[in-house]
DNA sequence: TTTTTGAATATTTAAAAGAATTAGTCAAAA
DNA sequence: TTTTGACTAATTCTTTTAAATATTCAAAAA
């Protein structure tokens, strides 16, 4: 019963975020995502209340892939460095993969700056508890010491958020979808970011 | 001759910018402007070519502003960390004394990020230059060791920026304008991310 | 009872047209 | 050289209408 259900729950996200990622959400028509999966219109009702929520329900799914992702990698590593370089490439690559998907995301921001705790807020918190957990490492580790761990945490974050803001700000080629060579010099900024984070915190 | 020219020209730069930093260069017309000064509007035109030019002016006279003023308080000290601690504090009294006259560079980044480096790009490069002199007062002085000034500078600002952003992204009130609060908020996270950076520099 | 659909309705967006505001010009006066 | 009033041009704001799209629902299929 309800495996079936979830199931098709599943293909609908699936093929959701390939339209979202791909054309955004504004350029996603329901009646597409229903054409792709070859039924009708009314029964993606069924499955989810409405596109919002759809929506939310692909962020959700991407963004536990990439936190997953991490953290699996952070339980074979006991260097807090190596989380954190890995942590951010992970987000480097999702960013990529799915930028026209979080693009919505940013457009709900900037017209309601106010409800940003419904919408991204929750993910926002989610990453910025995964970076504290991968802190932790580092000072179980006595490789750095920590005060406030989710303070800091969110610190470093805002952070690496500033050197895609800025780099964005700075040098952008052509508009509409950042390069692949945008995403390197983001990268390489927020990988320099963080070795200079770290040691600020080292024992 | 020039010099009357140069007194009007800074009389209408004051005025202009009390209604720019209070209503915003959008809320704000030729007319009002000219009639502050009572005079025609059509020798606002004779000073300045248009109304963008004399946004443009009252931005770098603010910019010369706070500028100045951190080059001269840098005089009086040998720390990098007083410094920079006071370029940051007076990065935030000018960002909300100010605050709706960088309203419209921003929305002009919106619209078009491309051409960035005409409008607000300039008096990025200026800050970060002035960032890249600050950090040499430490390198001179041996507490800290840096490769690249000018790209750690850069790193830094950008670290600055992301406290803004991330800030206003999290935990805006009611919108709008910033308050008092938030801005307290966002300098003492750009102060404890300071800290943290230059120890990461240090020797 | 659960899943699915076609057709109907309700919202949102897009485009067009017109009015109103405001930027910018110019010939002439001070 | 500096200043102005009157003029034109460009932009923004409203209103309207049409089209696209989200959402609902009663009924059929499984």
């Amino acid at each position: 019963m309800s495996k079936n259900v979830d199931l098709k729950r599943a293909k609908i996200l699936e093929v959701a975020k390939r339209r979202f990622a791909h054309f955004g959400m504004a350029k996603t028509t329901m009646a597409e995502i229903a054409k792709d999966l070859s039924f009708s219109k009314a029964l993606l009702y069924y499955y989810f209340p409405d596109k919002h929520n759809l929506y939310m329900a692909v962020m959700e799914h991407v963004i536990n892939e990439m936190i997953d992702k991490v953290d699996i990698y952070a339980q074979t590593t006991d260097s807090v460095e190596n989380a954190l370089l890995f942590a951010v490439e992970s987000r480097t690559a999702t960013t990529r993969e799915n930028y026209n998907l979080f693009e919505y995301s940013s457009s709900l921001f900037m017209k309601n700056p106010c409800e940003v705790g419904k919408n991204i807020g929750p993910y926002f918190n989610r990453v910025r508890d995964q970076y504290s957990r991968l802190l932790k490492i580092g000072v179980d580790n006595k490789e750095i010491r920590v005060d406030d761990l989710d303070e800091t945490a969110e610190l470093l974050l805002f952070c690496l958020m500033g050197m895609r803001s800025g780099i964005l700000t700075k040098d952008l080629n052509d508009c509409l979808f950042p390069s692949p060579e945008e995403f390197e010099h983001i990268q390489s900024k927020q990988i320099k970011m963080v070795k200079i984070f770290l040691r600020g915190l080292s024992v």
